[in-house]
DNA sequence: TCCGGTTGCATACCCTCGGTATGGAAGTGA
DNA sequence: TCACTTCCATACCGAGGGTATGCAACCGGA
């Protein structure tokens, strides 16, 4: 091995820490894997994982969480960039959001475990910088387009469509076919979305 | 202390052991509360806590869960009983959800532990039994109430809708004056049912 | 190029906690 | 009274989160 950076060498650690958590965690939830085997399948010991994460196992499933999100909010992004019309935005939005329910590991880190880990109003606090921010800002030129003007409640009821949006997520991964029950799903949304 | 009879025994200490269960539990959490500690505040020994509940911890967590359940039950059947008609049930038992939710212990045991600890799947299940049995039942009456008729999608809807309250109710507690704010997500939550 | 200081990480250890095994006391039916 | 079951405490085990220590790899200046 060549001489390397200091930079280079926690980067890759950290990078490798992160990815193996994802997997664990993803897999069979926070309290099943142990940072022991988090450490092992990222090829180092439980040293480096506090080293590099002092908070502890908390704090990589942090990292985790964040990852999806960032990895969430670039798809809403992308899809919301891609319909012709605000409403058109929101519905592609919700459509995007339970795609990404399909997968298991996401159901578990950001629905399931997130919350009980994290507690709900951390959990909300990054959202915020993330899907919510961009589910708000849809439904705000949702409600321009429609001639109306954004009052105070819509952070409330932005809020609310997230709670049932989440639920769908659920309900999506729990049907046996999914992939046929995706549009009555989002159907259901669509008209919640009307409101 | 005179002759007790073994079902009296039994009795005593579940409902000692439930008791302070949901006491730890719903102040600190699930994983935060040990099993020694909850059979040391119900008077007993782990012992004593594994012999009513084989399956562990996890099994006192789900009578705990239970309990919970059994007295929202009771209260939305009694709110939606006293209500004049079938979409006033709805609001009704949509607030009297919400009140609960501002039980900081339901809110953890319910909102927050429960679906990581008992799994999704198994806490939805259990809530067919009580609260969402009421929800759908109001539902299905508004439903007919408004000339229409209950479709398959109905349950997906029932389902979203608790999903929004769900969220609504932490969202709830995270304000300031909740009770304040309290009419203002009945409101948006009314908006919701609307469709 | 050397060399104190810092960073990256492994090894060894402690302690809490969920779960199991065992023994004995309290109740039960005959 | 006496076998038998139920109830529950005590003692123990192993896994796992977190901490302490020590060494090797980097860094930055003389």
């Amino acid at each position: 091995m060549v001489r390397r950076t200091q930079a280079e060498r926690s980067g890759t650690t950290t990078a490798q820490l992160v990815a193996a958590a994802e997997e664990l965690f993803g897999r069979n939830g926070y309290a099943a894997a142990s940072l022991d085997a988090v450490a092992a399948a990222a090829g180092v010991t439980k040293g480096a994982a506090y080293h590099h994460f002092p908070a502890g196992k908390t704090a990589l499933f942090r990292a985790v969480f964040v990852r999806h999100q960032e990895r969430l909010a670039d798809a809403l992004a992308e899809a919301g960039a891609a319909a012709p019309d605000p409403r058109a935005a929101l519905l592609a939005g919700a459509r995007t959001f339970l795609e990404h329910c399909l997968d298991p590991a996401f159901r578990r880190i950001v629905l399931l475990d997130g919350p009980s880990v994290l507690g709900w109003e951390e959990v909300r606090e990054i959202e915020y910088g993330y899907a919510l921010r961009v589910l708000r800002a849809a439904m705000e030129d949702a409600v321009r387009a429609d001639g109306g003007t954004p009052d105070t409640a819509l952070t409330a009821r932005c809020q609310l469509v997230f709670g049932a949006l989440c639920e769908a997520g659920m309900l999506l991964a729990r049907a046996e076919d999914p992939e046929a029950v995706l549009p009555v799903v989002v159907g259901e949304a669509g008209r919640l979305l009307g409101a």
